[in-house]
DNA sequence: GGGTGAAAGTGGTTAAAAGTGGTATATTTG
DNA sequence: CAAATATACCACTTTTAACCACTTTCACCC
C-alpha cells in the first residue's frame, strides 16, 4: 500500500526519484498513465491490468467509454526504475501534469499520484477545506 | 486499549516516545494519520485496515471518492516504533499538528490522539465546561 | 519516609541507505 | 554516418535509521 507524500526533484533528462518505501511494490512492473485532474498516475502491473479489464469491458458504443479509454492507453506507458529507483517520465506525460524541476509524488493506496508542486498546493487546500470534510467522512462513516 | 493523556518531548529528528503502556498493542504495526482537528491519529494495524478497505472500493472516477482517498492515504504513514519505543513523525504530519517540542499523547479506547500542547489545551478547556457538557452529549445514546 | 533497583524517557553518535547529478555507452533516427 | 536521444552506470552528498549511553522517574521494599 502506498502512503504519505514525497517532494522530489525531476531532473532535466524527466527522471524521478520514486521513494524509497514504493520501490519494492513496483519492483514488478510499472505503469504511468494520466489523471483525472492534472497530474500522473504511477501504478504497479495488476491495477494496471485491472483497469485495462474494466476498460476493456465496457461498450464501445458508450462515447464516454470511448473517451476514458483514450485517456488512459493513449497516455499510458511501461515504465522500469533504474537501479537506483528513478522512473523517466515521457515528455507528452510531462506536459500534461506541468512537471519541471520539481514533483510531489503522492500515495494514495492502490497507487501512486505525481503532481506539480503547484497544482498540489491546490489540492491540499481545497483539501483543508473543513466543512466539506466532515460531509467527506461521514460518508466513509467511520 | 488505550487510556490516559502523557506528555513528551518530540526531539529535532521529529521522533516520539509513546508510552510503555501502550507500546505492546502497537507493536503489530502502527499507523499515523490526519485527525479531524488539527491532530493527528494513530492507529493500530487492524483499525487501518478497516477504513483503507471501504476507501479502496470506491469507484476511481468518482471525484469526492479521489479527495477523500487523498486526504486519507497522502497524510497517512506507516511507522515502527524503535527499540525504546519512539515513532518518526514525518514533517508533513508534523505541520498538520503543529508539533513541535513537545506533544500530548491521549488514549481515546480504539486509537490514541497526538495533539500540541496548545491545541490540547484548547480540548480540555472546552470538556471542562460542565454546563455545556450536560446538554451537549444528550443526543449521544450512551 | 528514605533508599534502591528497575524501567522509562531523552539525547547524541555512527553506520547505512536514499537522493541527486554527472559521465559513459548503447540505440534510434534523420 | 552523424547527431540526438535514451539508457545504464558510477560517484558524491545528504538524509535517515539503528545503536548506545546517560538521566530521570517510578515502584517496591526496608
Amino acid at each position: 500500500m502506498f502512503l504519505g507524500q514525497y517532494r522530489h526533484t525531476l531532473d532535466e533528462k524527466g527522471r524521478l526519484t520514486i521513494p524509497a518505501r514504493f520501490r519494492e511494490e513496483l519492483s514488478g512492473g510499472a505503469y504511468l498513465t494520466q489523471g483525472f485532474e492534472k497530474n500522473l498516475r504511477l501504478l504497479t502491473e495488476p491495477a494496471f491490468e485491472k483497469i485495462s479489464e474494466k476498460l476493456n469491458d465496457m461498450k464501445t458504443t458508450d462515447p464516454m467509454a470511448r473517451e476514458l479509454r483514450r485517456l488512459i492507453f493513449a497516455t499510458a506507458s511501461q515504465v522500469d526504475l533504474d537501479r537506483v529507483g528513478r522512473v523517466l517520465i515521457p515528455q507528452f506525460l510531462r506536459d500534461v501534469a506541468n512537471l519541471d524541476g520539481e514533483a510531489v509524488i503522492v500515495g494514495v493506496g492502490e497507487g501512486v499520484e505525481i503532481w506539480s508542486p503547484g497544482a498540489w498546493e491546490g489540492q491540499v487546500t481545497q483539501l483543508s477545506n473543513v466543512d466539506a470534510n466532515s460531509e467527506r467522512f461521514s460518508d466513509l462513516d467511520l
